[in-house]
DNA sequence: CATCTATATACGTCATTAGGAATATAGTCA
DNA sequence: TGACTATATTCCTAATGACGTATATAGATG
């Protein structure tokens, strides 16, 4: 992995947000759109951005696009990350970010994935809520409608 | 100072070079020109776009600009800068850069502010040879207008 | 002062990027 | 199948960046 490439991922700051919430924890757009507050098309692009370079991994769950940090990473990048949450542990935005997070890590069930790692997990909790994002796309769309 | 600048700056390899010789010593425009082997008017460049987000701080000796590492540093910026050196100990390039900072650290005496801290010193050293990279600019111009 | 040295700046070009609007796609569910 | 949900992609525009050529500037020196 080329440091350049990384530090090109770093050098904006929705990704920054997007790679130091991975850290924590496997998300789907919507949850990131939630958190972030960022329209729709940007968190997707960035994601995309992200993932051509390797920085993050994608996995389907019906409906959902759940995002990662890869299972396999170079020492440069767990450094860099590593780095980065140290550097980011003062800034406001990056803390509510968090808070955020833990709001929806502890209300929310839906992608079950993300939160049961096993299938047996997923099997046992079985259906729940749905993500606290639901819905926030069909708002902006009938929003943009008018 | 801001994260993302820091990153912007980081995200290209000739300054990601420039900044890991300046953690070792400041240096001159020569200098750098010659580990490098980068034409003048792109180290100028670089210089001056880290210059302008206070990456890099410049003091003139003569007809040498001597840059530096800035005296105060922001936490995140030290710390990325560490981030940095760590990631590119195992690289050749940057390896190589620092073989070829130690000869000249060795081989030349000018400009003297760099390898003599004090005017005393400076006094004492009085006159010495001149850098490795004297001339360089003058070859290039020849070559250029044949 | 004229010339030389080291460095900086201006200008032009090409590539990349961020962002929005609109639309497409893939999967779900009644 | 058709409507709906979540996400991706396409197209457009404006901004920024990298690099080279040519030229300007600041200080030194004979």
């Amino acid at each position: 992995m080329d440091l350049v490439q990384i530090y090109q991922c770093f050098c904006d700051r929705t990704r920054l947000r997007i790679l130091h919430l991975l850290i924590q924890s496997p998300l789907c757009v919507c949850h990131l759109q939630t958190i972030l507050g960022e329209p729709q098309v940007k968190i997707s692009k960035h994601l995309a951005y992200l993932r051509a370079r390797g920085m993050v991994e994608a996995e389907r769950d019906r409906n959902w696009m759940i995002y990662s940090l890869p299972r396999k990473r170079a020492p440069e990048f767990e450094a860099s990350v590593r780095c980065l949450q140290d550097c980011v542990r003062s800034d406001r935005t990056f803390a509510r970010d968090l808070k955020k997070l833990a709001v929806i890590q502890r209300d929310c069930c839906e992608p079950a994935t993300i939160f049961h790692k096993s299938r047996r997990d997923r099997r046992r909790y079985g259906k729940a809520e749905r993500p606290v994002a639901k819905g926030q796309n069909r708002i902006a769309k009938l929003a943009r409608k008018r």
